[in-house]
DNA sequence: ACATCTTACGTAAACGTTTACAGTTAATAA
DNA sequence: TTATTAACTGTAAACGTTTACGTAAGATGT
């Protein structure tokens, strides 16, 4: 029942394991008599190297550690097929773990991957991950390295290298595609100041309405905390209740979207006549909700496949990935919400 | 940079390592003074034992290896929550890996999980894989805990645990609601016959209407195959384009079912007053779409959590766990599609 | 005939741990 | 005084590999 080992396949041909290794490596210093023989043995026996005394020996486990602050949304899944896929497809092994939003769970993890001799470390991190920037620049070993998915954080020392979706390309073509519809009154539903994504989309929201000499109402501009369909409600009435009422409603999530699209309904107003609503992410919920939802797609899986690759040209061809800054294309998604 | 072992601390101490490993296991033949140094260095030069050694040394690795058919789904996704929740708890950690359906994938990366030295392997087996049965039973090892999540998949010699939910209580507490609210003419749309799972939830559905002796109409039974929402439409419009049209789709997932409220909507039935629409799985998407949708919830978080408490319970308490059979109540969601 | 070079294999150390067993010293008992 | 014991620490093997180095035998060159 036991594997069995060079040890085995040695007693077994009266040889050394030594020998044996070379043989399986193919290694001209052994004979071809004695290779064919070892193979034999190494068939028959149903021979498989044991990968955790090769990670011992080489200081490498093939394995990447990667973080997620939820698997709970269509995204942050399909950022990990993505990652699944580029893994296996070299070689690689993935240790998946959820932090669920709390920054010190964050911070163990990334602690605990390096007690695993994770060969990389890979992490979605939490907006709140942000105040715990110092903590998280400290912990970053130099050794092992190290990607930042879907968010920018700068740090002081450090050069963390990290892969997006092009945000805010992705909100101007979102927002201006509506200008051109002749919508005039934006609200943004946004995350919380603390997240640099949410930013992002908050500077090219302002810039592109500035752009286009547009009115820029700083009531209609709200945060969301959780992210959920009910939330999307709730600051959608409150929206609504403005005297002066939006008529698009530019949304930080696609769940948050689909809550406003519920709000809206409930109150009588009609989508996209009355008001428009744009998501963002394109989820599998866009298709499914009525009407069906404007978005705009982030490439989860895209971005899964190319973290791999950024991390495997640091690890096999040396490169140093210190620097890189990957943005990844976003695309306007209309459906039926605009 | 290098990580600290316990060679630095002898030799910072000059004693030995075989004192170290013993101090920092507080054995009762070190001195408390040397205790007291030795843990002193450690904390200095920040040691943490090297897994990867323990790993061969105790030939376990404190890793499961988890293959899903896909992530693509919600269900799925909530049972790694579960899996990852309750293995991170007690210090396991999940490689995890995607089969995509593919029958042959499944078995590769049994094999590369064994070769791993992973103390356990769950899987969510494609309905596929129930053809190569064979090659399963035979591939699988008697010294590695094996657990089959979301199917029932019954071997030859062997007997290996599963998990699954409780889709024949589902399906009947389902349908007998809706023959209790006056539905008569109900069709299903199940999956391939060589799904254990699609055949659960038939039987239960084909019984349900007998003991309430209600008539089955067998060309209002019929399969799909991706489970897709286009699907789902397709399916819809042939079972709408019946002369005796029924009254009540009972569809094998969410999103096949939401497709079929599509159809229902585009050729202008009203649901549920026409036609209800019950789902399978209680995914995010039912509360989403409109009419919101009505499901059987699968406890998917719950089934992961106890997956591992299964498992772990063989390898901690010992406990032969090869005739269980765990099977997870479900329960009757009700919203607005019915 | 002798040095030299190949060929083919063995020896042993290393990766970082744990632990059975073997010392060493000092204290205790006879 | 000497044997016994207790308290502490060191030695070495083991987990399964790889590989630098050593070595033996035969082949080649002069």
């Amino acid at each position: 029942m036991k594997r069995t080992t060079l040890k085995d396949i040695a007693k077994a041909l009266n040889t050394t394991i030594a020998t044996v290794s070379r043989a399986l490596h193919d290694n001209p210093e052994i004979s071809d008599e004695m290779k064919n023989r070892v193979r034999e043995v190494a068939k028959l026996y149903d021979y498989k190297p044991n990968s955790t005394a090769l990670s011992l020996k080489f200081q490498k486990s093939y394995t990447f550690g990667v973080i997620f602050f939820t698997l709970n949304q269509y995204f942050t899944t399909q950022i990990l097929s993505g990652l699944l896929q580029e893994a296996t497809k070299n070689g690689y092994k993935l240790i998946v773990a959820e932090s669920n939003y709390d920054p010190k769970k964050e911070l163990e993890l990334i602690q605990e991957f390096y007690e695993l001799n994770v060969d990389g470390i890979l992490i979605l991190p939490s907006r709140k991950l942000n105040t715990k920037r110092f903590e998280l620049e400290n912990i970053i070993r130099d050794d092992v390295p190290f990607v930042i998915i879907d968010r920018t954080i700068y740090f002081e020392k450090k050069k963390i290298p990290f892969i997006t979706s092009d945000d805010y390309v992705g909100t101007r073509e979102g927002i201006s595609h509506l200008i051109k519809k002749g919508y005039k009154r934006f609200a943004q539903i946004k995350g919380l100041d603390s997240s640099s994504i949410s930013n992002i989309r908050y500077q090219a929201f302002l810039e592109t309405l500035t752009r286009h000499k547009l009115e820029i109402d700083h009531r209609k501009i709200i945060s969301c905390q959780e992210f959920t369909k009910e939330e999307g409600e709730e600051l959608a009435n409150q929206l609504m209740s403005l005297e002066d009422k939006p008529d698009v409603i530019f949304c930080i999530s696609d769940m948050v979207a689909v809550g406003v699209l519920h709000a809206l309904r409930k109150k009588g107003y009609r989508v996209p006549e009355d008001v428009a609503v744009l998501g963002f992410s394109n989820s599998n919920i866009c298709e499914v909700c009525t009407p069906q939802l404007s978005t705009i797609h982030q490439p989860g899986v895209e971005m899964g496949k190319k973290s791999i690759k950024l991390i495997l040209s640091n690890i096999k061809q040396k490169k140093d990935i210190s620097d890189v800054k990957i943005v990844m294309k976003t695309k306007l998604i209309e459906r039926e919400s605009t």
